[in-house]
DNA sequence: GTCTATAGGAAGATAGAC
DNA sequence: GTCTATCTTCCTATAGAC
């Protein structure tokens, strides 16, 4: 076997961001193979399957990093809730750099590829909403005051990510992710 | 003059369909055409720059819309502050078909289409925070008070858009509205 | 103003050499 | 495992008849 040149981790890597900044119609097979520097038929090596493949592997890849750095986190036993929600928002904010960079979960939630992609997209949603559920349940809330706040924390970092580009300032998500820390922590 | 086979408004609808459900990159000018009946050469004639001037059609109409029937109806001094909310509340139900349809706004926001649209999309996000803040200032918010409720009430209208496909039900979209008429009722 | 037909190019996908 | 070259299909856009 000989070695790849470019290692699963960038090339996945490179792979997510071209789908996060053009959704799933708006990233070309050229640029998807040009944001790792291999060529296409590189990529159809690599995944068979092309396109749809391509976005289930970032897909994946996404699903296992919010199990790592979200989930695992909000629901680490051995931390304060205090701790992990400081952690968690640290991973926020550079998951997304600071506001400037979309979310792949959005990107992929237009009509034309949310058909293609509903299972992936709706679990790693899910794992999320589970993660800010179980954190709200730690400071003291009932399973539905935590799962509602568990909500509003995604639909806010989602929503301002969206005024953010449009409005072309990172404000709205700073503001966003600053209201989502004083909502734990004013309790 | 030979009359239009398809009035300007219902071509500027189906058109618009179109574009928020499969995004710029997505839709196709066969999509496009098809959506109101016309062929797609007969769509150039009515608008030379394509699809580029299609979707800046689109957006001027939005744009409109978002005018008439959220800015200046929250704006309304004949009107209660209260009797204002409820209207708009039922025109934003109205456009995003209780959660089921997307935003156009987000759906141009990828980092693609963002580019050619900026400006535009711009506006109409900031039209509609200036309804929203007037509205909170009628409800005896101080500006700044009443500006970050506006931030607020679009930012969870987009989010909650967002986590609704995601999750395939419209329940957070229903829930955030609900959310929304809550904020400025409950003071 | 609308249509059919088509040009010209970019897209997804494959073949076969190295 | 990666590459160049190529196939086919779909796309944007235009020409010209009605």
């Amino acid at each position: 076997m000989r070695p790849p040149k470019v290692e699963d981790q960038a090339l996945l890597d490179g792979l997510m961001a071209v789908l996060r900044a053009k959704g799933y119609e708006g990233s070309s097979l050229n640029e998807l193979a040009g944001s790792s520097g291999l060529q296409k038929a590189s990529l159809y090596h690599r995944f068979p399957g092309g396109k749809k493949e391509i976005t289930l592997a970032v897909l994946h890849y996404v699903h296992e990093w919010i199990r790592k750095y979200i989930y695992e986190r909000l629901t680490d036993q051995s931390l304060s809730p205090a701790e992990r929600l400081g952690d968690v928002i640290q991973s926020i904010h550079s998951l997304y750099q600071g506001g400037e960079k979309s979310c792949i979960l959005k990107a992929l939630s237009m009509d034309s590829s949310v058909e293609l992609f509903r299972e992936e997209i709706k679990e790693s949603m899910q794992r999320w909403i589970d993660g800010f559920t179980a954190l709200g349940v730690d400071y003291g809330f009932t399973r539905d005051a935590a799962q509602e706040k568990a909500f509003q924390v995604l639909i806010a970092i989602q929503g301002s990510l969206i005024v953010s580009k449009g409005l072309g300032s990172t404000a709205p998500f700073v503001a966003a992710v600053e209201a989502i820390e004083k909502m734990y922590r004013e309790v």
